[in-house]
DNA sequence: TAGATTGTTAATCGATTAACAATC
DNA sequence: TAGATTGTTAATCGATTAACAATC
């Protein structure tokens, strides 16, 4: 899909072979090196919570499972950030991915749902630490309009469109039941927003402009369990 | 960086040529593909309950956004499974991977937290639909011990080896909040649990025969971000 | 048949890994 | 210094892709 073609692009055929590896000429990551560094903020931005002000990439490794040597590659094709024989500085290294990633400001996020599912994303830090903030949460059950929900409270689907114009939202989240899910994604993408992000299992339709991402918990268990088995 | 010796390589080495691409002799799959075929089965599986009974290689590829090349290959590496001209037989598919895969049975999963989080996974079809079944909640407030959550009721802490071992209970999964989660991981590792799916945001340290899996949302937001700003 | 889609080949590209000099 | 860890090279392996004959 959009992802596919992103693929291709990626490194453009016939470039200038001296260029390292990623010089500052390729304006766009692969696909593979921007999701390894998403990785890496991940932990990193979590460490940092601990208080812990140096990383090395073995440390990184462990908790990312991603090789100590293309962690230190990745981030050597930006900029030498470590220190021999002391690691990463924690702090700087979550700036500087930040900034690679170009994701250092805020960006807002619409939910849809106010269920279990709804208020454990809403009152979770998960989203907020990286700069996501939920300004806004939907319900197609009227009894739930107005409840408040983590910093946000719940609204009608029909104020859809003039919020995301106002807040500026680009990202969806759906926390409803699986059989409302195409219905609502339809409201968010003619609402404006551009990467929807699915917890439910519905396989969703969208236009070719529009990212989805389907959460799949029990594909990872799968994963996992397939290596335990064997 | 171009290695035209790779070609000469490719049908030069000594090996049996006719062992197609994963003969039954490899008996563990690689990283890649386990986590390929997972991807599909989950595709597979919401398409067979929404009634789908064949489906192509090109639709697969839209829902799990892996090339479709890739995806034949991978099925014709265990067999010829589809039909030209047709595609594949959902039903027929989903048990071939399943057998690959050796998740055909049902698998116990215990659960700590019966907060918004704990419920809303209790609560959904998201992992009992691949044959994870929640057979205890567990939560260290006692106020909550008792309440029905999902299919389960709410355990006591102190329960936890004998269920884990009378359950035969391989799977942990950790809804809590990101303070709570090393000391009950610590728990999990004791009664015996092999595989920690962590829905908090700590980092965790286990034995090495033990699996961690952290859900990243941001993460994944984050990475699908980038592609939408540039 | 005619159209569609698999199964497979061949070529290229990116990921992975070991190894090690540089250097903090 | 001595120990640790980065930055980097070189080699191999797996993923990706286009293309197309086979065949339903």
């Amino acid at each position: 899909m959009s992802f596919g073609d992103v693929a291709t692009k990626a490194d453009g055929g016939g470039l200038p072979p001296n260029d390292g590896g990623l010089g500052p000429l390729s304006d766009r990551l692969s696909l593979g090196v921007a999701a390894r560094l998403s990785r890496y903020l991940q932990v990193l931005t979590q460490a940092r919570k601990m208080g812990k002000e140096t990383i090395s990439s073995q440390e990184l490794s462990e908790y990312t499972h991603v090789n100590s040597t293309q962690i230190r590659r990745d981030l050597s094709g930006f900029g030498k950030f470590g220190k021999r024989g002391v690691g990463y500085n924690v702090d700087s290294l979550v700036s500087q991915i930040r900034k690679i990633l170009r994701t250092s400001g805020q960006h807002n996020i619409a939910l849809f749902g106010a269920g279990h599912l709804g208020r454990a994303i809403a009152g979770s830090d998960i989203f907020a630490d990286h700069g996501f903030r939920v300004v806004a949460v939907f319900d197609q059950d009227p009894a739930k309009i107005g409840d408040q929900v983590g910093p946000a409270k719940v609204l009608h689907v029909d104020d859809l469109k003039l919020v995301v114009d106002e807040e500026d939202i680009v990202v969806g989240v759906l926390a409803v039941p699986t059989a409302a899910a195409q219905e609502l994604a339809d409201k968010l993408v003619d609402a404006g927003v551009k990467i929807i992000f699915n917890y439910s299992e519905a396989l969703l339709q969208v236009p070719p402009e529009v990212t989805v991402h389907t959460s799949s918990p029990a594909v990872d268990l799968l994963y996992a369990l397939y290596f335990y088995l064997t």
